[in-house]
DNA sequence: CTTTATGCAAAGCGTTTGCATACTT
DNA sequence: AAGTATGCAAACGCTTTGCATAAAG
């Protein structure tokens, strides 16, 4: 457990937000500038090998990590790109179970839709 | 829409396979060789917009392209990759709308497991 | 004849890796 | 001291793109 790995991991799970490696990166430059970049994708790749966190491959955009390790479904704007936890639900996972006669090790469930944001008046999202 | 669009898309439908890109690349060369790997991203990413196949991106792995373009469960392997199509439910889509306030899409859900090949005595898969 | 797609090869982007140095234990 | 992680920079794998030529409508 070195410093650049503590504030790696620090900075995943201090805030609910789904980061890239690149805005992980520059939020851990401000505090250490001499971290490499390399450094956070080793990190962030033993981070959630050892299920501390878990990472969110996305469609056509660089991969996101999210402090919670635990499967769960994650809302995304199709439009902005922005994703929303959504809590694990019994009855989901029981719907899902109920689907399959094997045993399931985990789940990765996008959910798309445009936020409000997005589908407002004109002002928008990112992309 | 070319001899090259067609050829292409004649893979991706023929079979229930979920092939890369670089496989139907292959593919498609048997029977015209003279196709550039760049057409085939480009055909397909068409067809994809056109809303004609789906595009699956696999963890860690190029992206698999499915011949069914609606939204529907995919089980997937951990150690092999295999991945199998699962009938899109109507309990589960129920189960997901429950979840939810907004109006949704399109849904990508991936199962995980560990397939029998890969499972069983030895003999095993892919990797 | 105008538009759109092709083949080719180079570039792009996110990510990984080899290596010598520096830290951790 | 032994082992592991770091910083740096080069390499990687998949995919995209610019451009001149060729095919499609």
């Amino acid at each position: 457990m070195t410093r650049q790995r503590q504030l790696i991991y620090g900075i995943v799970t201090a805030a609910p937000e789904h980061r890239t490696a690149e805005e992980i990166y520059d939020l851990a430059r401000a505090q250490m500038p001499s971290l490499a970049r390399g450094t956070v994708y080793r990190n962030l790749g033993l981070l959630v090998q050892e299920g501390l966190i878990r990472k969110l491959e996305m469609p056509d955009a660089p991969a996101r990590y999210d402090r919670e390790p635990r499967s769960h479904p994650h809302l995304i704007c199709q439009r902005c790109g922005r994703v929303e936890d959504l809590a694990a639900s019994e009855q989901l996972l029981a719907s899902i179970r109920a689907e399959l006669p094997v045993p399931i090790t985990g789940y990765d469930l996008k959910l798309y839709h445009i936020c409000p944001a997005c589908r407002g008046g004109g002002k928008d999202g990112i992309a």
